[in-house]
DNA sequence: TTGCTTTCTTGCCAAATGACAAGAACTAAC
DNA sequence: GTTAGTTCTTGTCATTTGGCAAGAAAGCAA
């Protein structure tokens, strides 16, 4: 198994030496996902955090009526993994399922640990990607609040162009914060532009 | 200076031992944040890690328009900081100011990490509040794109009646995601019942 | 090919929310 | 008390979005 790309991940951070990525890298497992099968089912413990290298994940909670919600969407070079349910080691209100044949990198919430504790370097890259992903959602909160529709439209098809080829268009809307039938409308109005 | 409840809130989340609560408090600087006085100011770089121990204060961003949006209310025993700025050491877009006179304790990044690395406890601390405040930011978002706001504004009602008593309803109403005059109407029709 | 299922689009109408403006209620300054 | 400023409410009307149902389009299996 060629672990490379995770070698390559953990350095390109600035956070983590070569040297040591390298050691970080030989503790993670070899994890492939079949398309549909799911990473995390609501109702279990996390206890993988993957590096995913190829594929195509999605996040989804249900609502209070039982509908489908898309939290987040997950490809290439990226961190895959439900923070709350990791880290306080609860179960999950969230679903992450390979919407597409998925190959990664996986670790334990265990093995996470004795990592952080005995490498400084890999702490901070933890630590860094908390953060990324806290400033991220902290951008779709307001996104949620302060534009229409259409705006967060435009905005997904313009810095996230890969997630259309990858999702339905059903899944993107739940992820938007509409129905398909609206986001059906969106397009139509949008394209005439 | 009393910092006993700063000890007893390291203490209370069972990550903390008393000994050590103790030596992570002493590094902490008593603060006073008069009324309307700012913490943050966006454009600056966030550079304290508040434990509010009295008073309340309230964080917002400005939306593209120029409107203020309320991302965040703070009170009582809580941690206050802007995480993205505070970690990446960048610019802030956000705003945290006191809406009443506020009195907690303060601790720089810098001495914030050198506690962080001498200090497995406090790492496991912070980690903590940086989890909880992303499951609840997550909740959050998740609220914005399932419920009414009217069913946010109950929500909120129950669950923290206290911001009903300090913030205004102009404020409430861009945590909400609405107007104040959609507040205002749900509001009327919420008594009511 | 045929039939089945899922996804996406469209039309119709209702509900939720926003924009704007006016007025009422409250507060602070002098 | 008067004035000025802010907050909150209310009315009117427009816009956005949702609910529902039907149909078109696309994918999949036998």
């Amino acid at each position: 198994m060629n672990n490379q790309s995770l070698i390559q991940f953990l350095n390109s951070s600035n956070l983590v030496s070569e040297q040591a990525a390298q050691e970080i890298a030989a503790v993670f497992l070899p994890k492939e996902i079949a398309k549909d099968k799911f990473l995390l089912k609501e109702g279990r413990v996390c206890d993988e955090y993957l590096f995913l290298e190829a594929g195509f994940m999605r996040a989804f909670a249900h609502d209070t009526e039982g509908r489908e919600i898309t939290t987040d969407f997950y490809f290439g070079s990226s961190i895959v993994f439900e923070v709350s349910s990791f880290f306080t080691r609860t179960e999950s209100h969230e679903n992450i399922q390979a919407t597409e044949p998925c190959m990664g990198w996986c670790i334990s919430y265990e093995k996470l640990n004795m990592l952080f504790h005995s490498m400084p370097e890999f702490r901070e890259f933890g630590r860094g990607v908390l953060v990324k992903g806290f400033a991220s959602l902290k951008k779709r909160t307001l996104s949620m609040i302060t534009e229409t529709a259409e705006q967060r439209y435009e905005a997904l098809l313009t810095t996230k162009p890969k997630i259309f080829q990858h999702a339905s268009l059903k899944h993107i809307a739940s992820y938007l914060g509409v129905t398909d039938t609206s986001l059906s409308r969106i397009r139509k109005e949008y394209t005439k532009k």
